[in-house]
DNA sequence: GTGAAAGCGCTAACAG
DNA sequence: CTGTTAGCGCTTTCAC
């Protein structure tokens, strides 16, 4: 396999009479060219079917046009969302997308966080796999912009979008609360990340307000994914005093539950109601349908990717952090308990 | 923001006293170093805490180490599937991606694959939007080695790797046709690309062995998407005779259609029968369960990927086409129909 | 308004 | 075994 042309800047130059630097000129419309000579040159690289080479530029520009992504898992689809909306920006300002899955394995994200800064790429945006552990310094100390997603980073100070999860969490608990239900199962994502703690707290807080005390046994902790969040209900479901209510820290963890409470042959919400984080889009194909929190996520998504944009473009404000409002979709899925 | 050290080559190869040539052989393991010279270097390098400039490293090499995947949109569950399992290999072998999203849209395409090219990158896989539109000249022009997945296209010859839809549409279509059905609505995707015309095929080719004329009224086709699968299957539900069974030709017309269902009030299976293409990871939840023919998509993106792989490193065996083999999975969306 | 020349960080061909 | 050197394609001073 051999290039067949790869026609450089300097057969443009040769072609057209002129040198290198006025190529170049031409092609970022920067400092002075006589019309006569632009025409002339235009017209080489359109003959010659040149186009630039984008690593060259890059290269001598000490700074690639790639905005690296580093998420825990494409395949959630709450990630999903949030890549397609950070390209979709991304892309119309000339960057594109260099994908990571760091699958929550800190080892994992140190190794690509390392590499987005070797190379040299514009920003980054990541979700950090702990809020204590994950360290953005790499990138930092290389000058590189980070914007932090969905988490927040402790140790280094970086901008940062949120959902407001205490938020999101209270009201969602409230509903609960709000047709009955005393005895609330409550199964969040790992409380080393920003939303399993937020969210926690914001369960905590609405039990808290209504007078109830929270019952630990009735509060799983762990791996904000679907074999969890399925594991966790089955605990919490063959409880000898079963809980009413279940309360969903994630996607994930919805998914999981709603697939035990199937296996177990319970009904909701007469055998027990549910109320999670995040919409789905076949969330109301369910009979019933499920209550949920919904995050804007193409709006974190695009939020983040103009925070960096400015920042790529020299932006030197205080570090800053966007917290976005949830939005309550009430469905079927919760009713007064059955009194037992 | 600056740069805080940045320490090239050259510094390591003052601090070592060696020569950069000396240094860029114990960082490659290529050319022979003694190893006393060797261990001096390493120390440097880790004393320094030097890293390769690897935009430098693409730039001298002309190659980055990146593989380009252009699909049609990341938030189609088929495709993040895709783009996991692809994700995986290309790192495991020190490659990245590159994502773009088409939708499907011939000119967004055209401009990624000659962003590809002008990127230098190693490899690129997609999912072409039009099987004889879609050209990968500019890629094969520049020596890019291409793997087209889950479609063909026509114009370049190139690696591809998709499912028997041919297979997939018959034995779904004949699993209705076995229930009793007889007045059989189609939806399917797009004519011009490969699934959509080869699902069409072995739909009819079971309506045939089974002695039935398709009704041309009862078959739509469109772009592949949500909303189109509910207005198709609404267009269906409203006929005067409308069809006892329905079978979709991807996974979001699947989804369109069930809730063109729900909205129309009408029960799965007594009132409609449908099976369609793909899994999902909720349509075990929904009762019934749909009948589905599913597709090994990480299988398909590992394969391609590994294909693409064998391409770079020099492969010039003749283009292959390899074929995946998909499963039914039978639920209870499909019943025999109720006589009118 | 235009050209000559240097150099980004790295590797490889060639000497020694 | 190791060093010298050239150069990948591009942009950007600095002269003229």
């Amino acid at each position: 396999m051999k290039d067949k042309a790869t026609v450089t800047i300097r057969d443009v130059a040769q072609h057209a009479g002129v040198s290198t630097a006025t190529v170049s000129r031409v092609l970022s419309n920067s400092g002075p060219v006589s019309a006569e000579v632009r025409e002339r040159v235009e017209h080489t690289i359109r003959a010659l079917g040149y186009r630039p080479n984008r690593m060259a530029r890059s290269f001598r520009a000490q700074r690639s046009k790639f905005i690296g992504l580093i998420i825990s898992d494409v395949e959630n689809p709450f990630y999903t969302s949030l890549v397609r909306a950070v390209e979709d920006v991304a892309y119309a300002h000339d960057y594109s997308l260099l994908l990571c899955n760091s699958d929550e394995d800190l080892e994992k994200e140190r190794t690509y966080i390392q590499f987005m800064a070797d190379e040299r790429v514009a920003g980054v945006i990541g979700s950090p796999a702990s809020e204590q552990e994950t360290s953005f310094a790499a990138l930092f100390d290389a000058g590189i912009p980070v914007v932090s997603v969905d988490r927040r980073s402790a140790l280094t100070p970086v901008d940062t979008v949120l959902l407001d999860n205490v938020a999101a969490a209270r009201d969602l608990t409230r509903h609960l609360i709000h047709h009955g239900h005393r005895r609330i199962g409550a199964i969040l994502p790992n409380l080393s990340i920003t939303s399993g703690r937020e969210r926690l707290a914001g369960f905590l807080q609405a039990m808290e307000e209504a007078g109830l005390a929270p019952d630990p046994a009735l509060i799983h902790e762990g791996k904000g994914i679907e074999a969890f969040g399925a594991h966790a209900a089955r605990a919490l479901l063959h409880l000898p005093e079963r809980p009413t209510a279940i309360f969903t820290g994630n996607n994930l963890i919805t998914l999981g539950a709603l697939k035990a409470i199937q296996e177990c042959g319970l009904r909701i919400p007469d055998d027990v109601a549910v109320a999670g984080h995040d919409e789905m889009p076949w969330m109301s194909l369910l009979a019933p349908g499920i209550t949920v929190a919904a995050q804007p996520i193409h709006e974190m998504g695009r939020t983040a990717m103009r925070m960096l944009l400015a920042r790529i473009n020299g932006d030197s404000q205080p570090m800053c952090e966007v917290k976005l409002a949830p939005r309550l979709i009430i469905r079927n899925s919760v009713a007064s308990p059955t009194p037992i």
